[in-house]
DNA sequence: TGGCTTTTTGGCTATATTGCCAAATATATA
DNA sequence: TATATATTTGGCAATATAGCCAAAAAGCCA
């Protein structure tokens, strides 16, 4: 891998590593549907404001939000809808493996794992 | 947040977060091309076999890869092609961002940290 | 100014991730 | 059976992430 496609793996993955938080993907989501400031997606997400503050820092470093000082609050949004799209993709795979685990449960009933030559020592 | 949809979000930031990182990223561009075995991921990598093999099994882990043994090798493929698609929104925001960085460069000239309270004890 | 509210930052601990080496495992072949 | 090849696993050290608390910043209003 050449240096320069690297740092353009590393860019890409780092806008998926900011994704692939469970807070932080709620975060993308809720502020899609309107607007929010960080008091308001405190009292959602359920953790520190400090914790949510950190939360949407890391979305801004990767450029995934917007931030916009309005009155005493600041509201986040976000920078391009098109990461929502990722979900059904997500989804997809979710359901194409948990069809994969019923079908090894229903061929071989309950799936175990394989004994392995360390086994034979017990 | 209930925890019904909590577990969703962790399901769906899993599947992001085995793809938040350049080897796996390359990885999964990679094997879409054409399938491949560990060895010549390893080769193309750049890393000890280890070192790809423990990316491979993230990936798998996620349900991102499928992996069938033929022959003396075990070849990898993707188990669902849809999560390339994101690249190109991923490039949307990346690029989104540049402008962004250029646009403060030409009215502001080179962007600085404002001075914070602390500054002023130097 | 002084006290609010909102948000960020620093610091800490706990936990997770990464990447290497060495060793184990699995399988094919001489 | 012994050896070679392909892959995974265990273990370790370095680094990164997550989440909390306390404190700092920043701005509003009496």
């Amino acid at each position: 891998m050449e240096q320069k496609l690297a740092t353009q793996y590393e860019a890409r993955a780092n806008i998926l590593k900011a994704m692939g938080h469970p807070t932080r993907l709620f975060i993308i989501e809720e502020i899609n549907r309107a607007e929010r400031c960080v008091n308001e997606l405190t009292e959602m997400v359920g953790a520190d404001v400090s914790t949510v503050s950190k939360h949407l820092s890391v979305l801004k470093n990767a450029g995934l939000v917007i931030d916009e000082k309005r009155g005493t609050s600041i509201y986040y949004r976000l920078c391009c809808p098109c990461v929502l799209d990722f979900i059904s993709c997500i989804e997809t795979v979710l359901k194409t493996n948990a069809e994969k685990q019923m079908d090894i449960v229903q061929c071989c009933g309950i799936p175990v794992a394989p004994r392995t030559r360390a086994d034979s020592n017990k």
